[in-house]
DNA sequence: GCCCCGCGTCAAGATGGCGTCAAGATCGTC
DNA sequence: GACGATCTTGACGCCATCTTGACGCGGGGC
């Protein structure tokens, strides 16, 4: 479910923000300060932020410019405000959208939901992995080695996904069983055996000898760009 | 400079915006009906549509669904009725934001820069996809086969629509049965080779081995242009 | 030098997803 | 109210994939 971020200051507001959203199964972190906002977006990963203009330490304008400096999330203003002025500089500052004070749940609602359904269309990583000899798109599940397409089948993406997540970095056999084939599953190391034996038959230039996919013997197994 | 389509049955506001618009040096076409608008929409290149929900001919949640059908064009709504429901129902429908009359111009401007900040990034997807064998023209809803014309349902177009707006990637299963058929038909995968083969039978030239719907077997699947 | 455990390899059986077809159910139209 | 088109649902055979077991190899410990 989409994580949103909800900086008000009010903590009435916030809570029954923090509520209606949590109803509607979204995950919710709630703040009341400026400060505290750009702390949180810059630790968790955000899918998009409500936020109030009227905060006690900054600006409203000053937090959005914080967090455009270096994230596109959706930016949902609230602002008890008429001012056309300050709707246009908080749109301007990089917001998406400005809700005026009162609001209809409804209304924010639907907002927040056209929000992420544009935010989900714009994949800014296109999550491909390439190494001398062959190159994986993971998003659109695509293999090539030397220019030519090869066929993976869904266990086998799975796997790659769960390895490749953490390149140069060695994985336990117990973890990479437990996130493709599930908890019950950590003992079966001969899955791995089956499964690492194909991908490196259809990945590694000599199978016999392989350079991206490592057993590391006795722990797990290590990618190698 | 960015091409925005005025949608606007009142004469005298017609003018107005098509008048402020253009002052800020956007290319500006103005139409009085929703016919009009999918008319113009179909045939130009457009960057931004302003839509009043007061149309003579069309409802404006229709107008949105038609254009959505193909298009990601950013859509503004304006309205002059307060109804929370209007304002979901066209969020919901595919708008990008909803003013309220009476607006400032200030606000409108603002609301237009953001929305063409935000589609800046996303590469427009083309109305009319062609393949060797057969041409989709998703906007008039036509499709041709060997220059034959080739009728299709409403449902097949639903599923070409979700499946070719990533040509080349691959679409999971789930993903397209939420798109055509609900969230609670995610399971549903008969449905899913039931219409591709109806698509292969009317569309691939040899249906048995298909070059353009491609099934990767427990993924999804994938349109090859 | 011998034994044992873990790894790679192979192959056969079980499984589940896919394509196909066709019969109802449903919807829209005249 | 009847007709046609479209959508839904179920059944069946086939095949890629997954699972499972057996075997050989090699390195480390005794």
């Amino acid at each position: 479910m989409p994580r949103v971020l909800i900086v008000e200051d009010e903590p009435a507001l916030r809570r029954a923000l923090a509520i209606n959203l949590k109803a509607r199964h979204y995950e919710v972190d709630a703040v009341g300060t400026g400060t505290d906002a750009l702390a949180a977006a810059a630790t968790g990963e955000l899918d998009l932020v409500i936020l109030d203009l009227g905060l006690p330490d900054l600006d409203g304008v000053e937090v959005i410019e914080g967090l455009r400096g270096w994230s596109q999330v959706p930016i949902i203003v609230l602002s008890a405000r008429e001012a056309q002025a300050q709707k246009v500089r908080a749109l301007d500052a990089g917001a998406d959208d400005y809700v005026t004070k009162p609001f209809g749940m409804d209304e924010l609602l639907a907002r927040i939901r056209a929000a992420l359904r544009r935010a989900e269309g714009t994949e800014p990583v296109p999550a491909v992995v390439a190494t001398a000899s062959f190159t994986l798109d993971l998003a659109a599940k695509r293999a090539t080695r030397d220019g030519a397409e090869v066929r993976l089948t869904p266990t086998e993406w799975h796997l790659i996904e769960a390895l490749v997540r953490r390149p140069g970095t060695l994985v336990p056999a117990s973890q990479l069983l437990a996130e493709v084939w599930g908890p019950a599953y950590e003992k079966e190391t001969n899955y791995l055996r089956v499964y690492f034996a194909q991908l490196r038959r259809k990945l590694e230039a000599v199978p016999g000898t392989p350079e991206h996919f490592i057993t590391e013997p006795g722990l797990g197994y290590r990618f190698e760009p």
